[in-house]
This record gives structure tokens, C-alpha cells and sequence, in this order.
DNA sequence: TAGGCCTACATACTTTAGTATGGGGTTTTG
DNA sequence: CAAAACCCCATACTAAAGTATGTAGGCCTA
């Protein structure tokens, strides 16, 4: 058996096998980490639990068993005060926001080259929180926040965008003026930071709003 | 200098620096393959040009330079006949099909474990065509249904649809005239049954083919 | 080889979508 | 209370999407 004894201890989820192998490997490599690795949120979870908590673990964002960010809390309460952090091939201020909200000491891009994951893993040990800069910048760059949530009437006409319906269709069925439905559609694309509907419905559907 | 001899010489070409440090990494280890990368489609080319051709190459489908399977053809044309696979993070059967239809050696998931991708590239070495089963199996799913009526250049703009853009840009990015990209909009959109864009990427995630 | 399909482009036109203003009115909240 | 956010409508405009037709070459196949 490896001793674990002063490393730090990471558990990694995803469900993409060859991230796992070879960042397993990567990270094995460095003298101050043990990691364990699994392909599931269920896993994840149990190993946390028969383990007592690891220092740092990571949850792939889609994963089987997470649920965008739901996965995120229960792993969190499992693992006492140790940080755990969100890791996704497609970050977004969305999910960066999400994750945080939930409790996540940050969030991963898969994009980051390995020698800096270990950093950012370290970091997060300390009890850091670590996000990757471009993110922050788009943040900056959304002017005032407030940015996550659709007002009702919102919901109703995004739905109707999911639907392929055109602005007065909508206005028909909702018995308002095309008017009305344009500015709706607009403030729409404006929260989602979407270019067009079509953009918007695209958006609204990878974030599970749709 | 490392000794190269009797090794298969294989580069990888991928944007994502996590995925290209640790497989490097891993594969490095095998003792019969010895890796060289790049991050861009430019980079593997003059690669390409200045070693006199690679056992094996990996192209990702994302980079910057691909364009799709447009850098394939060139880098096939470099690689006089040795193997060129395409790599992806999200492999469907249409990249598939205009992969091999370019002339792939095989198209990688990077779902894939590290081992299996391994033995894949050296499947491919000895000039075997390398294609991941469950994608073979969506291409008997779908044969029998039915939506497999896209053209191969319907397929790549319903891929652009999907992302939001607009005709201009769509045109732009494949070189067409706006023309061309509005009439293929319409054959899709009369094929899926829709009746505007936004409408048709509604319809085809509902079916899996976004 | 003729008919079919795919690809590509152009031109002209109509309809939708999107933008920019303006005007009202409610409810929520600091 | 007053600011902020929501909700509704209107007009007028620009940009984009969608429709309709015609031309044309390549490819495959019956």
C-alpha cells in the first residue's frame, strides 16, 4: 500500500477515462500528492465516506449522478471542511458562479495545463479559492451582476423560444403585443449573454434552464 | 537527444494544455512510442514537414487552424501515407463520417482510457482504420430512422446553428457566399421538419444529433 | 446518357428579428 | 419615499432571416 502519510490527499471524478488515467498519473508524479480517482458522483461519494474526507476533490461538472451543481453540495457536507472544487471542459460564468454559491473552493478548466492544476490544487488546500483569470474578466466585463435569473415573464417566453415559436406566436398565445415580446426576448438574450434566440435557446438548454 | 529508433513517432496536436501534458506523459511511458505535440494545426504541419512525416498523428477537431476536417486533408497530404486520426472531445457519427470520408486513420474520443488509446494508435500504426464502437452502433441506430437525411454539408451547418450563428458568420467561417448557407438552412429545416432555424436546433438536440 | 442529388452562387423580394426611443403602470425594497 | 425592477405598449428604423427562381458544375446510378 502507497503511503499517504503528509501528502495531500486528492480525489478525482470523472467520468472521461482518459482525463482520469492521465491526470491520476500526472499528479502521482508529484512528491506531496496521493490520488484516488473515480467515474462517478455515487463513487466519489462513498470514497469520501470511507475515507473520513480528502484534502482536496474534484467533481467533473457533468458527471453521472451530479446534476449540474447538485452533486456539489452533498460532497461538500460529506467532506467536512476540505475544499472541493468543480472541474469542466466548458467553464462558464455560470457554473463558476453556481459552483461558488454552492460552497465549491473553485472551479477547473480542463484546458489547464497539468503543471498548473497542481498548483491550483495546492492552493486550494490552503483553503484558497481558485478561479481561472479569463473567467473573472468576463465577469468584470457583464457590468452589474444579477446576471443568473429570468423574471417570470422571461421564463414563459424563453419556453416559448425552446418551442421554435417567432415573436408573434408568442404574442398570440400569451395575449400580449409583439412588442412586448421583443423586449422580453431581448432582456432574455441580454441576462443569457446570448446573441440571437436561437443563441438563447442554445444557452438556456446547456445550463438547464430549458 | 532521446532515442527515437524503432519507436513509433507519434504528435498530437491539441489545444487543451491538460490533455496534451498528460498524454504526453502516458505515453510516453510505453516503450515502443515516443510523442512530440503541438497546440495548433500550424505547428503540426511544419512538424510534419521538418521530421519528414510521423507514424502516427492525432489532429483535435477544435483548434485553432482545423477548421473542421479542413487541416486533415492538409495534414494528410504532409504525412505522405502514414496514419492521421482525428481527436475529439465530442465525437458524433457526423465527424466521423467526414473524417474517414477525408481519409482518417480513425477518430479518437478523448473519452477514451489512456491504455485503450494506446493500443488504438498502435492499431492504427499498422494501417488499421480505428473508430470507437458506440459510434458505430449510433450509425446502425440512425440508419434505420428517419433523420439520417442530412448531407454531409448540411451537417456541418446545422453544427454552426447550433452554436448561435448567423448566415453571415456561418458563411464566413466556410468560406460560402450567404447564399449558399441560407439555402442549406432551408433544406434543413425542411428536412427536420421545422420551420426557422431555431427551431431546427430544437428539433435536432431533441434527436441527438447536436 | 439522362435524371437525380448535392453543391454553389446570384438576384430580388417579403417577412421576422432586433434595436432604439418613447410612454405608461405596477410591485418590491432599501 | 424613492429608486429599482418588473410589466405593458407604441413607433420607427436597420439588420437579418426566409422565399422564390434561375444558373451551373460534379457525381452517381439506373
Amino acid at each position: 500500500m502507497t503511503d499517504t502519510s503528509g501528502k495531500i490527499r486528492v480525489l478525482i471524478a470523472d467520468d472521461h477515462g482518459m482525463i482520469l488515467d492521465v491526470l491520476s498519473m500526472f499528479l502521482g508524479t508529484q512528491p506531496d500528492m496521493h490520488v484516488t480517482t473515480t467515474t462517478d458522483l455515487d463513487g466519489a461519494l462513498s470514497a469520501i465516506t470511507s475515507n473520513g474526507g480528502y484534502d482536496v476533490v474534484l467533481l467533473d461538472y457533468n458527471m453521472p449522478g451530479m446534476n449540474g451543481t447538485q452533486g456539489l453540495t452533498r460532497a461538500i457536507q460529506l467532506n467536512k471542511k476540505n475544499p472541493v472544487a468543480i472541474l469542466t471542459g466548458t467553464p462558464t460564468k455560470r457554473i463558476l458562479d453556481e459552483s461558488l454559491a454552492k460552497g465549491a473552493a473553485g472551479l477547473v478548466p480542463k484546458t489547464m495545463p497539468a503543471k498548473s492544476l497542481a498548483i491550483a490544487i495546492r492552493f486550494m488546500h490552503v483553503g484558497e479559492t481558485y478561479v481561472p483569470l479569463d473567467l473573472m474578466r468576463e465577469e468584470a466585463a457583464e457590468a452589474g451582476e444579477g446576471v443568473g435569473k429570468l423574471s417570470a415573464r422571461e421564463k414563459t417566453v424563453l419556453e416559448c423560444l425552446g418551442e421554435g415559436k417567432q415573436n408573434k406566436e408568442i404574442a398570440n398565445s400569451l395575449q400580449l403585443s409583439e412588442a412586448t415580446i421583443k423586449m422580453h426576448v431581448k432582456s432574455i438574450c441580454k441576462k443569457l449573454g446570448a446573441n440571437n434566440r436561437t443563441h438563447a435557446v442554445i444557452t438556456a438548454r446547456d445550463q438547464g434552464l430549458l
